[in-house]
DNA sequence: ATGGGTGCAAACTGTTTGCAATCTG
DNA sequence: CAGATTGCAAACAGTTTGCACCCAT
């Protein structure tokens, strides 16, 4: 199930200069026994740690989350909550994309291999390493539909 | 050039119960005879507006921008500055995606209609009313993928 | 004239940073 | 043992909100 077992989170750290820590396997562990399409934010994935006893602080949650986004293992989403939630970043096979309303923020998940591949041949053909492809589409859903106040 | 000449831009509010103020139209002016590609975020035009004499308060640009994203007249882009980015939501035709260095934020556009093709046809299949479709590619750019270090 | 809109300043939220102590390789 | 990493608390940036006044409709 976990895309990453430790001892590969080990070596890609090692690999840049980086360390394995108590911290950095548990934040990893929670993001790999998460359900598919569950995403979380960092206070989320703070209070999730700390609820089950262990002792780490919120800076370090974002400091690992930011590493592991750069080293292209987790992948931010900006959806309409208000702040960045993160999810394993998955390849591309089971890459999904995402469908908000502006209005409930009711989120849907859909894949589309068709997106995926004009994704990596766009970044291929500027010379890009791509880490993520995200296709999100705004919209208003059926319930909202019904002339709701915009502010 | 401009996409949303004032009156339909009254008739757009008055529709929705809202009023056309001289703060509503001189922000829609800014982003109409902005140049494709560039973007602002909410400080920027607020600069803008007022280095040219224009009186207006920062929460007034804030709420107009909110409300004119969920008009569907900009869209917001949350690209790698930190901060959201706001843009005109021109129609489908000369819609553009983004393609990032999360690194040095290098950021590039392309257009590709399969891709709105996708979006339109995904949202239709649930019933949304679609206001934006956003392919967002993140990755490392040539010049910075050799070996930085990562934080 | 009615109720939506504005500006201001204060409050807020999520995130970042400086630093001394700690742990990994 | 050097240097990466941590936790804490304080600082920060961008954004939101309450309220009295103002102005479209």
């Amino acid at each position: 199930m976990a895309s990453y077992p430790n001892a590969d989170l080990r070596a890609e750290l090692n690999a840049h200069g980086y360390r394995l820590t108590p911290q950095r396997q548990k934040i990893l562990d929670i993001f790999c026994t998460l359900p598919q399409g569950r995403h979380l934010s960092a206070e989320d994935l703070h209070s999730a740690l700390t609820q089950t006893g262990e002792r780490i602080g919120l800076s370090t949650v974002y400091r690992t989350i930011h590493l592991m986004v750069y080293m292209g293992m987790l992948r931010e989403l900006e959806l309409a909550e208000g702040h960045k939630h993160y999810e394993l970043n998955r390849p591309l096979r089971d890459h999904h994309h995402h469908l908000v309303c502006v209005y409930c923020n009711q989120t849907l998940e859909f894949s589309e291999d068709q997106v995926d591949q004009v994704g990596e041949k766009q970044a291929k053909s500027v010379g890009y390493y791509i880490l993520d492809c995200q296709l999100t589409l705004y919209g208003i859903c059926p319930n909202c539909d019904v002339q709701k106040p915009v502010l």
